[in-house]
DNA sequence: CATGAATGAGGCTTCATTCAT
DNA sequence: GATGAATGAAGCCTCATTCAT
């Protein structure tokens, strides 16, 4: 019944990030969308009926994402290390985060649903964090002179430190020794 | 009394600074700057010709702020600490410099001029950071098993870290130790 | 048990009339009727092809029914009298004539022959409240000194008259004793 | 300063108007009405930045005019007179009332501002019609066997009574018999 | 210079309608 | 027949920009 599909979900999240991390908020539109889609722009109306629902959505798709793997990282040997593991992987929610501010909150309800649910779930993130901090805090592994939030906030800033000419791999292996004793020699 | 109101190029780019910080790229409109300047939208064309070239323009100015009081930093006793005072006082040029993709480099000449002189004042800073932290490895306080461009990265990414309930001080301090030593105890 | 929905015409006019009258003829979809309906918008497509041809179609039957009531009306013991109480009971039909203008007449053939059914229908109508007019003049019992199709117009335009707090017979009591002597005491 | 107006508000309402009683609330575009006017589509923004606002502003300057002839008209010898003599005048009023339904009353605030203006005149007008019914009740010349909404909504009704071949005058006077004494010889 | 007016380009959305299963 | 998918045309609206005073 029904004609089949020409694009479906995956694609068109796939194409939503991409479209993002090109080009931002500003200049991602439907009609840029749908020609990379090789769709009439409408079509994606049937699929999601406001430019602001099918950001807010992918954006939820991608936090749960992370948070996912946050719970493996957090059960690892060296969660620290896991964690900007994660951020070598994910480099780029940092950048799609910044979007958020320009979203129109209140274009619908789903939009507003899918907001709310993104704000939990980067409380979520944050906390997880701090658990991962405070645990190691207790083990006498991570410092108590700085309060919990900076500390917090410094490992996520590292999801900002830029590729230069590594891999994944040794990205996260040199940042992780950044954030694990600093600067110092 | 009653003379015609005339633009203050102080205030112009006082504005332009608020309206990108609070609305983005998306949202910075020569509409919404007129408003707030209370002088009528075409008025601004007089001085800028095209929004790109008030944007850039303005982008220049600010790192050419930064890049001179890092010029100070770097003549300090600690010159990684003057940096994240730095960062401190500057924390919105990072959210400033994202707007910067999405400029149509091409609108004008004038503009094209600013984005070169963008891109080398981009250039001055990070090699003034290198410059510092050689300097420092040389005197063995900064390590040297971690290229050099991530250790940059690693410290241009601290003006990323929110401040939380603190002072601009306080969070120089605080950030200021986790560049150093990082999270170990 | 599950076995597929099938439209029956007679909701699909139900539902049609009712969508009108709440949304006038800018409100009434077929996105809207299928919902209603509770059918794939494109079902619609195999019972009328058109928008138009179902709107008209309906509009037919509409008023084939009233013409018919009227002749039962013209045939009482006061023809005037049982009109207001037709009046009363099809108070929407004049609602519903009121999307007439914005139907596009030459949508398609079928849409044109039900236009023209339908202006037949509607002359019937007229020249039927006429032909009780005459024949009531002719006993004396309506005034001769005022043009037959001011007369008419009169009659009919009763059925604007609103519903205010009475039942449908109360109104047609009311609006009739308005119509027989008007407001002189 | 600024250059000459090439359209004014009068222009403009009475294109509205026309518009709207050639092809309704649905026929009504911007697009229509600035071919209409020989402007840009856009230019009509700088009027009115939403359709309804125009819209609505349009019926409620419609309505002003309306009432404030309807208190010339209760001071005359015969007010009844006078009144059916207002509805020769503006006999679009009706037609141009029943696009109010399908008016979206949250379109902006402006909107709705103009929207309650517009129901607090059709308010007075209801009652200045009463005002005038009772007091001829009193004096014995209006029946008081009806009720007065009813009286009043028979009153108003007559301004849906087409126009068949007559001038306004002649119009007027027909119906004025009407509403007098009815169809009674 | 400052301004108010006009405009065009571009993005957003909604539907009627067609297509393939 | 019934359906879900795709589409184009049409209307909405917002700005950057230009023009004439």
């Amino acid at each position: 019944m029904g004609r089949a599909k020409t694009i479906d979900e995956v694609q068109l999240f796939q194409e939503t990030e991409k479209l993002i991390l090109e080009s931002g908020y500003a200049g991602f539109h439907f009609k840029a969308l749908s020609e990379r889609l090789g769709v009439a722009r409408s079509t994606i109306y049937n699929y999601y009926s406001k430019k602001e629902e099918l950001i807010t959505a992918f954006m939820v798709h991608l936090l749960e994402q992370v948070v996912e793997n946050m719970d493996r990282a957090s059960r690892s040997d060296d969660p620290v290390h896991a964690l900007i593991q994660l951020w070598g992987r994910y480099a780029n929610i940092h950048q799609m985060m910044q979007v958020m501010p320009y979203i129109d909150k209140e274009a619908s309800p789903k939009v507003q649903k899918s907001v709310e649910a993104m704000f939990q779930l980067l409380q979520k993130m944050r906390s997880k964090i701090k658990d991962i901090l405070i645990e190691e805090q207790q083990h006498g592994s991570v410092r108590d002179d700085v309060p919990l939030d900076t500390l917090a906030g410094f490992v996520m800033s590292a999801v900002q430190i830029p590729y230069r000419h590594q891999s994944e791999e040794e990205w996260a292996e040199e940042v992780y020794k950044l954030i694990r004793s600093g600067l110092s020699a």
